[in-house]
DNA sequence: AGCCTTTGACCAGCG
DNA sequence: TCGCTGGTCAAAGGC
């Protein structure tokens, strides 16, 4: 079972060191930077899983954009976007930005993100976003 | 002084 | 109808 996690953590691991102004010098898990700002309102431990959840939204005042991410370990994080941008990237990532030309076509932008983190793995291991 | 993260509590929805 | 889980908000602390 755990194998499906196996393409996570390889990814995981790149962006673990990307540990920037989020680090305050506490243990924290760090995220992989995806070219968006992101703000911590929430985290719960969800025993259905046995991971532990973490609830951001985008900085951007007119962004409805959200996104959870759940870990059972540092090594073992996955990431689930919900909704969209109202905005392009604030870094980096203008290809995808350019190539929406419409930032509003949630499906593109989820499919951009998804695939900046997962590369193209099959959705199976991260249909949570069947809520959208 | 300001911003961000963390933790706890509360509310809503579903079984 | 009650209980449980998930999600969000608010307040406090730290850098």
């Amino acid at each position: 079972m755990l194998s499906m996690y196996n393409y996570q953590s390889r990814e995981t691991e790149e962006h673990t060191e990307e540990q920037q102004h989020t680090d305050r010098g506490r243990q924290r898990l760090v995220l992989p930077e995806d070219g968006f700002e992101w703000k911590k309102y929430g985290q719960k431990f969800i025993k259905n899983i046995g991971k532990f959840r973490g609830y951001f939204r985008c900085q951007k005042r007119d962004c409805m954009a959200k996104k959870r991410a759940e870990w059972s370990s540092p090594e073992n994080l996955r990431i689930v976007y919900k909704g969209s941008h109202s905005h392009a990237s604030s870094t980096q990532d203008s290809s995808s930005a350019s190539s929406q030309g419409t930032p509003s076509s949630s499906a593109a932008n989820q499919y951009n993100l998804y695939t900046q983190l997962f590369g193209n793995q099959p959705a199976s291991s991260t249909r949570d976003q069947d809520h959208t």
